[in-house]
DNA sequence: CTCACCCTAAAGGTATGATTAATTGGCCGT
DNA sequence: ACGGCCAATTAATCATACCTTTAGGGTGAG
């Protein structure tokens, strides 16, 4: 004891986090051992926090944790890269560039797969949303309001995912979200967005609501690779 | 070897195994919430060891935490479903079927782009080992040897996925590996491998080796809509 | 009768002592 | 002189005692 905490709950993920930044940023590169003990004064932490947050990065695949040895910083390919909370530490970090491609090339397999399915599973109010979310795009991008764009376009998104009836597609809305924001919060975007974005939106929503899978695969994958072209070649 | 040392030194990978089944099968349902004082008698554990377990839990998402409450299962919307770990877990579960035909579906989008990626990206190196995981599916897929076939199969799939040059596809490979081995460990497979599925795995190799993107793409839909459909129909 | 405040105990969170396993280096046998 | 084996050391792992928070009921005033 005798430290007083400046922050009543959250000791745990204080250091988890803090653990998390340091060996994402490069700081603790992969190879590199740390005892438990040295941490422990570095954050001013007793041994449970310590473990607990080691365990939990453990699961991620970030450290291996090894008897006699310490715990030693994993190779960045047995990382867990589909956690949300280190997706969160690499955009925040120096290889955000490089995630937003990687991300962008994954939604151009995942998304255009989920529209088709959606063509089939998607419910009256599915559509209803769909269809609204287009109207706020069209309306925003036209008056330039970027963050209420973002919003819809995020909407948009998320109820096509959530509507391709796939559990592990519509896992992946909080992926696309993030990207999405990303490009908006970089100055990645134009001031009005592209009209033949908002354009291919509406062919999606519509070709959902005809029950046409094949062209709103097909709309959906214009919609992605424009994205990606943007977000490598930015405007500013 | 097949399977992953599921049966590391420690008490924490027990219990986390035990606890993780139990709410993926329903045993302890959304909403549903547990005293750690309850499990340290049902699990003959220490604190440290539950609440350990209990932290990697709620970081999948499975469980959250909460003061003089006890820990409550979470929705399955909030569950991080990406996680090799949990995926595992529901395949061994009642939903295993549901959840194979979500990652085929997930295959369907991945897979494909994956493939076009690596016709641009794989090394020669790379392209060796395509080849000669292809040979070796041909050659135990007559024998009959499925264990060494599904060895074959995985080195394939991760290598392609590797090849891609994209991260995000890579960290999938676990995830293809999981369901590649359900599919085999569930008696899901003839017995003697469908002859289609290794010519369109070596028409695969064959085109990331010539540096053609869109006859790769179109082979691996070919593989992996065939794999989903036997999935959903068994030969049994 | 209702509402607000406080007070208690129940449960998770934290800190530290005890235990176990694995690496290192020295010692003995060949 | 070289290689394998044993023990001493070290750091993770396990166990337990203590602290902090908060749900929920009880009490008194309005």
């Amino acid at each position: 004891m005798g430290t007083k905490d400046q922050t009543n709950t959250g000791q745990h993920d204080r250091v988890l986090d803090e653990l998390g930044t340091r060996i994402t940023s490069g700081e603790f590169p992969p190879g590199h051992t740390l005892r438990i003990e040295q941490l422990e004064t570095r954050f001013t932490a007793s041994r449970s926090v310590i473990r607990e947050a080691i365990r939990v990065l453990e699961s991620m695949g970030l450290v291996t944790s090894r008897r006699r040895v310490g715990v030693t910083v994993a190779p960045r390919t047995a990382w867990n890269l589909f956690d949300p909370r280190l997706i969160r530490w690499r955009l925040n970090g120096t290889d955000r560039p490089a995630l937003l491609l990687s991300l962008g090339q994954l939604r151009h397999g995942v998304e255009p797969a989920a529209a088709a399915l959606a063509a089939h599973h998607a419910t009256p109010e599915q559509c209803g949303t769909l269809t609204g979310a287009v109207m706020q795009m069209a309306v925003h991008g036209r008056s330039g309001d970027l963050h209420a764009y973002l919003d819809a376009d995020i909407l948009f998104h998320r109820t096509l995912l959530a509507a391709s009836g796939n559990e592990m597609l519509a896992a992946l809305a909080d992926v696309v979200a993030e990207v999405l924001k990303g490009r908006t919060g970089h100055d990645l975007m134009p001031a009005h967005p592209e009209p033949a974005a908002i354009r291919w939106h509406a062919e999606v929503a519509q070709a959902i609501q005809a029950r046409d899978p094949h062209a709103a695969e097909r709309a959906m994958r214009d919609i992605v690779d424009e994205a990606t072209r943007a977000t490598q070649h930015p405007p500013a």
